[in-house]
Parts: C-alpha cells; structure tokens; sequence
DNA sequence: GTAGGGTTAG
C-alpha cells in the first residue's frame, strides 16, 4: 500500500490544503511536520537571488554550454556531476537558472535519481531554488514512480511559501497516472479547479485524455476532449494525436479519419505521429487505398515519413502475404535515405515464413547480416519457426546452435518453438530429451505456453503419466497452471482413458480459484459423448449457461454429435434447432454424421425427419 | 536563458 505523507495543513493556505487533501482522502494520510525527501529538513529555502554577472567570461561559457546540455543532455553523465561540483565552486554563485538547466539534462538522460540527490546536494548548500527547479525533482520523483515524495515535497515548499504552477499540479497528475491511479488524478484535477488553485492548461487536459485512453476508454476521452474546447482551452497536435492515437487502437478508425479533418480544418497540424497512428489504424483494417491516400497527402503537406512509419507498411504489408508492396516500401524508404533495420527485416523474414517460404527468408537473413545488420533473437526464432512448420526441425537446431557464437541467448519462445517443432514432426522422443537436456537441465524458466505445448505433445502421445507427473512438478514449482493448461490435461486423460482423473481435476477447478471456459466444457462434453455419458454431457451443457459462459458452433456440434451416434435423435434435433436459432450452422462433420448414419440405413422416423430437415 | 504531454515497431 502506498502511503502519501501529508503536510500538517496549518501552516499551508486553506484552499490548497482543501483540494490535496481531498485528492488523498483514501490515502494513509500521516501528519508530518516536515517532509521526508529534505535531508535536512532545517535548512530553510532561500529566496530567488540576483542575477550574477553574466558578463563574467566563465559564467557567459557556463550558459551558453547548459543551454545546449538542458536540450539533448550531457554525452556521459560524468561530465554532468563534474560540471556540478564546478559551478558549486564558483564565485559568484552561477544562478538557480544554470542549476534547473543542469538538472534538466539530466532528466533528458532519464538519471532521474540523481538529479534527485544532486538536488538534495544543492539544498545541504544552501543553493537557493525556486518553482521550477522543484517541479523538475517533482517530475523525477514522479519517473522513480515515488509519487509519494512528490507531495510530500509539494507539502513542504507550499509551507515555505512557493506557489506551485499549473506545471507543477500537471506533473503531479501525470505521476498519478502513470501509478494507474487516474480517479485520484481526476479528483486532483477538478478539485484544483473548484479551489481556483489553477487553470488548467492543454498539457493538464491532454495528460487526463492520455489517462483516460490508456484506460481503454475512447469515448469517456472525446467526452472530456469536448469539454475542454467548450471551456475556452484549445488542443493542439499532440492533444488530437492522443485521441486520434486512441480511436485507431479501438477500431474506431473512420472516427479518428474524421478528428484529422476536424483538426486541419482548424488550423492544427497533424504531424508523422498522428499520420502514422491513422496508417497502423488502416492497416489493420487492410484498407491499403485509403492508406496510399494518406501517404500521399504526408507529401503534399511535406511531414516526411520517418522509420517508424515505414516499418508500420511494411510489417502490415508482410503479414497479409502482400510481399512485393512490402520490399516497395524499402526501396521507398532508402530512396529517401531511411535504411532498413533489424526490426525491417524480422518483418519481411515474418512475411516470407507465413508464405511457407522459408529459403527466401534465409536470403533476407544472409543479405542483411552481409549489409551488417546484426540478427537479434527474434531475427533467428522466425527461421526456426519457420523450419519447424515445415517439419525441418534439425534445420531449426542447427540454428539454435549458431545463436551462442552471435552474442544471442534464445529466448523462452526459441525453446518452446523447437519443442512444438519435434512434437509436431512426431518426433516425440527427441522432443523429451530437449525439453529434459537443454531446458530443465539448463534452468531455463518455463512460461505458460511451453506448459501447454508440453503437455500437449505429451497427452497426444499417450504419455498422460508422465505429462501428469510434469504437472504436479509445476505446481510444486509455485508455477500457477492456468485454465488451458488444465484443458489440455483434462483433453489428454480423457482420451487415454482416464474420464475420471480428468472428472476429478475438472470438478476442482472452483478451489484452483479457476473457471472453466467454453473450450473446457466443449472438451468435457465430448468425453462423455465418446464415453456414452449423454446424461453428464447434457448436464453439463446446461451448466454452462449458469456459469456466465455460453456454448458456440463447437459445444452445439459436439453434443449434437454425440447424441446422433448414441441414437438419441430427439435430443439431436431439439439442439439442431436451437443452435440454428442462436445464428451457428451445422459443421461438415456434425453433416457427415448424418450421411453415415443413413447409409446403414437406419429406420428411424426422428433420424429421416433430421437428415430431410437437415441435410441439402 | 530554467519545469509538464502524444506511436517507439516485430
């Protein structure tokens, strides 16, 4: 549990104590008399000093250096902390202005904790400090995710009597977010409002909007989108880009269309962040004209595609099999002096593995490590799997192998792919030496889907003791088994003869803490139909809908199945007709049922009724 | 001349 520490409110003016307690209600509220982050908690700040003189050759060099290092950082954060200790020495004093600037660099080289203890430095030296160089350690406590010691540190300059800006609440509230705690920013936000503490400002509103979209939650986004319009506060690019960002992800795509032409129209221009959210949004909605249009427009207005943008068409392109526009774009791309990366080309390697084109992936591998673009893991686990589909498992191996000698460690998925790969080539023996030798001998840590494709391979193969026996080992492991990995073991038992160990583990999901879903119940139902056990099957069905879980096309046809070949065409046809009210269709095999049970021709009124009914 | 925000890809 978080704790916020909380000023004793006496010594802050009413109306902000009002609203920061009222953020913090559901808090651990601690009263403190001073805050935790000053070391030194005596020293009281010193007022904003007079500008030194300038004019002052090394100072003059000391501005004009950290103008430039506040912009992009320091190259080595060494020369930061020595060029701290030196303006420390200097007479006079360089101002607080140098000393945000430099604290400021360092937030641009993300060393967010020592800007932090330099500035704990600066106060143990009585350097003064103002309201900016406090919203900077504000913002960096909020990055170290100690949103705590951000108000606590607001607490104790409010005591001192700085007044925060509407930068300073704007971070605060971005700290908030960031720890998902978004209701406690809101409540921040209009609370700062209704004590008049500020105003809020486009980058208040569009944090809340980015809040509220990571949420999931587009609509509630617009709504608040509007209300700040209607409030006088005008958004800006990144303000439209956060919406417009959102509405794709959502599939709200045409919407999001509509926010670009709203904000042209208004004089806002878009920029290749928000073009390339509205590409990706088309993208995935393979809707490559309008994509064209958008590319085209990018020209006209002159915002140049950047990597990024790229990379977008082209693992797009790839991943429909459209590979000769893919390798367009990267000729595209090098026209315009962008060059393909790794990343480029695990998307086109991806591309031609989908195709089952394994050997023009291994072309693209050898061309771009001879253009030397280093393979990364993920360069090297599409060959493999690409070898694996395609049952060239010892291929896939030679591969593995290769990975220590380019720097590479494989991954959990290069594993599990090889694993998949043996088992799929029906090479199950190799299949357990692999999974024994080269991952539990070697303490590789084992994730949910090489759990399933373990035991997958191993039911299928009728080794259910042993899968079984893998499976108590993964408990025991504290490794919690989810609902598909009991599936799978539930699949396997019953179909090597073991209904009631599956029966058993299945009744005792609810104190695994687990509920079953429909692939559970379908596989359940079809092991009692295999097993004649139409009254359980049926029950169970029943039971489903109870349980906020509702049969598809696959439980209907599986039941329907089993009660056909257990000759109980009543029961089939009372589910046949529901399942057509529910929109599902019979599938080919439920049909194939049928024509066998008429070719050995049954003479049953209920079964001739079904297959007229029924069958074309 | 100092502080806060939006894709970071497979």
């Amino acid at each position: 549990m978080m704790k916020f520490v909380i000023f004793n409110s006496r010594f802050l003016p009413h109306s902000a104590a009002s609203a920061l307690t009222c953020c913090l209600t559901s808090y651990s509220v601690i009263t403190v008399s001073h805050f935790s982050t000053n070391p030194n908690p005596n020293i009281p700040f010193k007022p904003k000093p007079h500008f030194p003189c300038s004019s002052n050759p090394p100072h003059a060099r000391l501005q004009h250096l950290l103008l430039e290092k506040s912009k992009v950082g320091f190259d080595k954060l060494d020369d930061a902390l020595q060029l701290f200790d030196k303006m420390l020495l200097m007479k006079p004093l360089p101002t607080v202005i140098n000393f945000t600037q430099l604290l400021t660099a360092l937030v641009k080289m993300k060393h967010y904790s020592v800007a932090v203890s330099l500035f704990r430095k600066m106060r143990v030296e009585s350097i003064p400090v103002d309201i900016f160089t406090i919203t900077t350690i504000i913002n960096c406590f909020c990055h170290l995710d100690r949103v705590d010691f951000a108000f606590s540190l607001l607490a104790g300059i409010i005591k001192h009597g700085f007044v925060p800006s509407v930068v300073t609440y704007t971070t605060l509230i971005r700290g908030l977010i960031s720890l998902d705690m978004l209701q406690e920013a809101q409540l921040l936000f209009q609370n700062l409002i209704r004590f008049q503490l500020i105003q809020p400002d486009v980058v208040t509103y569009t944090i809340i909007i980015d809040g509220i979209c990571k949420r999931g939650n587009p609509s509630v986004a617009v709504k608040l989108f509007k209300i700040m319009e209607k409030k006088g506060c005008r958004p800006n690019t990144v303000t439209y880009t956060t919406i417009i960002d959102c509405l794709c992800k959502h599939r709200l795509i045409d919407q999001a269309l509509g926010l670009l032409h709203q904000m042209t129209r208004k004089g806002i221009s878009p920029n290749v962040m928000t073009y390339s959210s509205l590409i990706q949004g088309l993208c995935d909605f393979n809707r490559w004209h309008d994509v064209k249009q958008l590319l085209k427009e990018m020209d006209l207005r002159n915002i140049s595609q950047n990597v990024f943008t790229y990379s977008i068409l082209i693992d797009a392109y790839c991943k429909e099999g459209m590979i000769e526009d893919a390798e367009d774009v990267i000729e595209l791309m090098i026209q315009r002096g962008h060059y393909p990366n790794v990343v480029t080309y695990n998307s086109l390697m991806d591309g031609y593995c989908l195709q089952g084109e394994v050997d023009k992936a291994l072309v693209v591998f050898e061309s771009m490590t001879r253009k030397g673009i280093l393979p990364n893991t993920l360069s090297y686990n599409i060959l493999i799997n690409g070898y694996c589909k395609k049952f060239k498992v010892d291929r896939a191996i030679d591969l593995f192998q290769q990975m220590p000698s380019e720097g590479l460690t494989p991954s959990i998925q290069t594993y599990s792919t090889i694993l998949q790969g043996f088992f799929h080539a029906g090479r199950h023996v190799e299949a357990r030496k692999f999974f024994k030798e080269k991952m539990i001998n070697q303490g590789v840590e084992l994730d949910k889907v090489t759990c399933r494709i373990l035991l997958h391979g191993l039911c299928q193969n009728s080794y259910v003791v042993e899968a079984l026996s893998f499976f108590q080992i993964l408990e025991c492991r504290g490794l919690v088994p989810d609902i598909h990995v009991y599936t799978i073991l539930m699949d396997g038992l019953s179909k090597n003869g073991h209904l009631e160990n599956a029966r058993s583990l299945f009744d005792n999901l609810p104190l695994k803490g687990l509920r079953p879903d429909v692939k559970t119940y379908t596989m359940m139902i079809q092991a009692y139909c295999h097993e004649g056990l139409l009254d359980e099957a049926n029950e169970l069905f029943r039971e489903m809908e109870g349980n906020d879980c509702l049969p598809d096309d696959v439980t209907y046809n599986m039941l329907i199945r089993g009660c056909l070949q257990n000759k109980n065409y009543c029961e089939a046809g009372v589910l046949l007709d529901e399942m057509l009210g529910h929109g599902f269709a019979a599938d080919a095999s439920t049909a194939s049922v049928l024509v066998d049970l008429l070719d050995v021709q049954e003479q049953d009124h209920a079964l001739l009724a079904l297959c007229k009914k029924y069958l074309p």
